[in-house]
DNA sequence: GTCTATATTGGGATAGAC
DNA sequence: GTCTATCCCAATATAGAC
């Protein structure tokens, strides 16, 4: 038996890992099952082991990095909500976010317009993902500070759309003074979080 | 002569208006230029008498789009600045905006994700369009309150944001709690202006 | 300026060997 | 499970008639 069941898993999570990542930065149908797999080492046809078509996969690699944040994951022990949540700020309003260096990009930010021409079970797994992060950030934020529900969905449209927008720019300048206002307003909005580089 | 200039003109703009709706509805891989030419009950052809390419016209339909919308045009005689400011936000964070009902809907948010996966000059227009935005909103919210530049650019993506997630989004009852907790959060921010609905 | 016909490429999915 | 070969459809762009 010269594959076993461990090799099939991994390979199943490497096609998640490198789909995700190239679905955020080309959209779905700027991804082409080629560049995929051979940026998997594989070729085309072994996909369909996997995965019965693009749009599943597409589905599957968003909940398999939506469950692999740091916001839908439990804080580490020894940090308060607030300096958690603001660790978890300032990675997400950062550079190396919005340029996909981190290998935790948000489904939400790279993906929210490609969502729109996917289908239902896609969008369903989109908006799930959305809920978690307001709700991951609810508990953080209403632990030590005052805010209803919607101070935390305007900070979480705040924080997706500036990721969002700050990804078209071309100019770094630009993009860091977007990031700067955000980190600002987020902070002050959840209870007075401040940033080193706020002022920027 | 049986085409005249205003014919053409007049052909131009209407593959403009189309278009812009279309792929701002579907993303520049999801129209073909099949389908929008017959929106425009024209047949394929007859594009490339217009525009020299797909990328072209893309390219065009987010100018003439962005050039069209209310924040880019002066404000009417005899609103005051925080009126005409409250209407325009009222209008953007409206369910009528993110349904696509509009015929003015913003390429900011429509176009987000997809621009990525576009050409210089295309991502040169939506980062004018951007600018110009934000340009709009200084110049109306400044003249009557104390606003800095880091107080628009937080609430101009919270507005982009919020109607690029609410456009992914399948419940009419999350979508407009959304666009009520952005229309709160913006009104603050814009010294006070306040909605009917912003409590919904 | 617009049409129809066509050249050409590209990509999703399947078949069958190993 | 993965490979190669192939089927098949779709889509951009061009050619040439009207």
């Amino acid at each position: 038996m010269p594959y076993t069941k461990e090799h099939k898993h991994k390979t199943r999570t490497r096609i998640l890992d490198r789909s995700f990542r190239l679905f955020a930065k080309k959209g779905f149908k700027g991804v082409t099952i080629d560049d995929l797999m051979r940026d998997c080492g594989l070729t085309r046809g072994a996909l369909y082991a996997h995965f019965s078509s693009k749009a599943e996969l597409y589905r599957e690699a968003l909940e398999f990095r939506a469950c692999n944040t740091k916001l839908a994951n439990p804080k580490p022990r020894g940090a308060s909500n607030k300096q958690w949540l603001s660790l978890l700020l300032e990675n997400y309003l950062s550079l190396k976010h919005v340029k996909g260096e981190h290998d935790l990009a948000c489904p939400l930010a790279f993906l929210a317009t490609d969502i729109n021409t996917q289908n239902k079970a896609i969008k369903t797994a989109y908006a799930d993902t959305y809920e978690n992060m307001n709700t991951a950030i609810r508990g953080y934020a209403s632990s030590y500070t005052d805010c209803d529900e919607q101070d935390i969905l305007s900070v979480t449209a705040m924080m997706i759309g500036t990721v969002a927008i700050a990804r078209t720019l071309q100019d770094n300048k630009s993009i860091e003074s977007l990031l700067a206002a955000c980190r600002r307003e987020a902070g002050k909005k959840l209870g007075g979080i401040t940033f080193n580089s706020s002022t920027l």
